[in-house]
DNA sequence: CCCAATGTTTGATCTAGGTTAAATATCGGC
DNA sequence: GCCGATATTTAACCTAGATCAAACATTGGG
């Protein structure tokens, strides 16, 4: 595919993120000519710890792990990001290295904007700002949740509040729904902050207890809000 | 004292805030106008979980802290809020309630900032935008942290990560340095996502470790590099 | 189709940190 | 300076979840 077409795609793809949606012809244009096509294998490292930033990255497709590795060589993920969703602007208007890493979890394409893009647009358009701050917001109120879960929560109610989550973006609320566990159990346990044998041990209680079907990385829940309550 | 005294007292102390320095004196004029002081008593709440969002809040003097209550009733404070700083800020631009509440420490003077000030200022200053998300992003990189700190330090690593940063605000690194337990310990110990009992006997084996000298909430470090090393 | 690598489960055991309870400090009023 | 209220410490005990070890699945090559 030629460089021209790409530059097509490319503003295409980012012409519907919600960061740059309602974006003019012009403006488009000078984004997409600071972004740069990243394709990255399964296991590949995007940037690691203590990396300066450049930009942000958006998921085209695929999936990427945002992470920390203790000292002692222990490793938690913080974040998943699944196709559409960015990581790595916060850090853009900070003058700091990254304090996490990202890890392709599957052969990925991801966009890599510029900073000097973003600021650029920032200083001429104010509505560009405002949901740039919004996506900021988003996150951070996010963040908050996640503590909340890490501090407050048991392990299964943890694992009940993924599921629900991750059903909640796939099936409108009604039907017997399904859950895919897609980047595999030991990576989701990480997310959660829990051992994957314990991850395995509330699936299997929780099928013990009829409120989820488990067969292998697909989970299916009978009832959604019996298992919302089941806690 | 008259409401034009107190506008100009108001108008001083935003103008150094990190957030509004720089402003010229129109632009203070319009925030100042939609800023309203709070007093707030120890134990007096700013806001409840819950609550909708009206503007920003700022701390002039006394101390803040903001948290979450399980529906068991435990409570788990997510931050401690000093002179100087603000919260609140993210949930301006979310449409939605509080997911934690904000309680004075200790008697306080706080400032409310509206946020359509906010807005408006906004869409005319660029500059403030950049400082707006530089502010967010340190939030966000903060809360990044802790969660870092949550899922991979032990009680007692997250402990001397308190007095060290806490030091590091006070003292020029180098002398032996002190840190006060201000808020009390308690409250400390929460933010570190521990019991009370667990915080005192992390103190208790710092100390007998010669690590630190503990005297009520008197702390002293007789060497910060060792205390850092002491993990 | 088989095999090694990788991922998941299961069971036994261990431990950081929580819970409970009771003894002490500390402190703001009066 | 005394007193009840609040904060902190200490000690004994307990539990959610980690660790260790081994048995099973799954999967992508060859």
């Amino acid at each position: 595919m030629g460089v021209r077409q790409l530059q097509i795609k490319t503003q295409a793809f980012i012409a519907n993120l919600p960061m740059f949606r309602e974006m003019r012809g012009e403006e488009l244009d000078r984004v997409a000519a600071a972004t740069l096509p990243i394709h990255a294998q399964k296991g590949e490292a995007i940037f690691h710890c203590g990396d300066p930033c450049t930009g942000f990255h958006v998921v085209v497709y695929g999936q990427v792990k945002l992470g920390f590795t203790s000292p002692q060589g222990v490793e938690k993920v913080v974040e998943i990001v699944r196709p559409g969703q960015s990581f790595g602007e916060a850090l853009m208007f900070l003058d700091e290295p990254y304090i996490v890493f990202a890890q392709a979890l599957s052969d990925s394409l991801l966009l890599h904007v510029a900073k000097h893009a973003v600021f650029e647009e920032l200083a001429r358009d104010p509505q560009f700002s405002r949901r740039m701050l919004s996506g900021l917001s988003r996150r951070l109120h996010g963040l908050v949740r996640d503590v909340e879960a890490y501090t407050l929560r048991s392990g299964q109610e943890r694992v009940i509040g993924y599921l629900l989550a991750d059903v909640a973006d796939v099936s409108g609320n009604g039907k017997p729904a399904e859950v895919h566990l897609t980047p595999g159990k030991s990576v989701i346990a990480s997310r959660l902050n829990m051992t994957p044998e314990h991850f395995s041990r509330i699936l299997h209680d929780l099928a013990a207890n009829g409120l989820i079907e488990v067969n292998g990385r697909a989970v299916r829940i009978p009832d959604l809000e019996r298992l919302r309550r089941g806690a």
